[in-house]
DNA sequence: TATTTTCTATCTACTAGAAGGTAGACGAAA
DNA sequence: TTTCGTCTACCTTCTAGTAGATAGAAAATA
């Protein structure tokens, strides 16, 4: 098998185990069963798991924004924009067995368990959601879409935690409505 | 020493430790060491890891919402209680070093991991506090300091979810006071 | 009252298994 | 023939949990 391949199967199993059961839940003996591969392979490729974390956050980041700025630069309105953003979380919790959250949302849970260059991985993509969020909702007010009191900027801050709450939340109830819920309310309280 | 008093500090220390650590980071020589007492005397209070959370919880869930109660009780605007009750958060993640989130999301975070009673626990934790927000928001409409469209449990769930998730946020960006701006930011919207 | 017994909470010492991680052999491909 | 990816075998440390000794307090008995 190429390296490559193997490579992305352990990103792939790992993050998914991530997502279900957190980091610390999480063995290289995990992983080990799940692709098929000894452990010793997995070391070969990821040294110690803090490289696994460190590789796995440098994938997940770019990728996740790749989504979302292919839905802030396409030509629909802005709470089609926010309906879609939204839609990203509800597809992690929908997926599978409705058992998984957002990877950072899991791994900042833990945060006070991790290294510093972790910690700063995770704060990157937290504040790179709140500008994307703000950008969707300048837009939106000034499409005449979305009409709210307050700093914009607030109110992007807020969206984000309430999906990211939402998300734990939601998954503790086992009910995916729970949240689509939740994401309806937000509209009532942005729409114009 | 008196077992009630052995047993409160366990308590109090375990339950710190998940707070800023998670269950799963958390073991019994960690209590042992910061209690000063041996690993076999927790398991003596506690037979086995199990049996301390179900006890956690149990002590958690009742005084948490004695102090929601008495809020709810009072004879203060809506907006004040309101205002109250996301202290009640934010004093969690204020206090100490700031390294420490609600009991309940940080074991709800690591939910697939745990025994479904466990579960059972977190999910009647969560629905309660949705219970009583959703009585809180209707005595401000009532009243009629608080004024914002679609269903007062929509906005009930919405509130706890944003609340529960500004906790982890604020927390990894080591930052009170993007919990104090979100929490502003929610009375912009639900004030009249 | 004095003595014996039982109970309680702690201790030391231990177990088995899981954790992250390493050394070095080996086969296949470049 | 060297490099790459995998393997077996192993190490150390940590994990939850147990067995059994012990000291002191409480309760029962002489």
């Amino acid at each position: 098998m190429k390296t490559t391949d193997t490579r992305l199967k352990i990103l792939d199993t790992a993050q998914e185990l991530i997502q279900k059961l957190g980091v610390n839940a999480m063995s290289y003996a995990d992983i080990s069963t799940a692709v098929g591969i000894r452990k010793a392979s997995i070391h070969y490729h990821f040294p110690s798991k803090e490289d696994l974390l460190v590789s796995l956050l440098e994938r997940y980041t770019p990728s996740f924004f790749r989504l979302v700025d292919s839905i802030l630069e396409s030509s629909e309105s802005a709470e089609i924009k926010l309906r879609r953003y939204c839609g990203l979380f509800e597809a992690t919790l929908s997926s599978g067995e409705q058992d998984k959250v957002c990877l950072c949302g899991m791994i900042g849970a833990e945060v006070k368990t991790l290294s510093s260059s972790l910690t700063k991985q995770i704060t990157h993509f937290f504040q790179e959601n709140e500008i994307r969020l703000t950008k969707l909702l300048t837009q939106g007010k000034d499409e005449g879409v979305f009409s709210f009191s307050g700093e914009t900027e607030a109110m992007a801050k807020l969206i984000f935690s309430l999906l990211e709450g939402e998300l734990l939340i939601a998954r503790v109830h086992g009910d995916v409505t729970h949240f689509k819920v939740v994401v309806e309310q937000l509209f009532q309280l942005v729409k114009a």
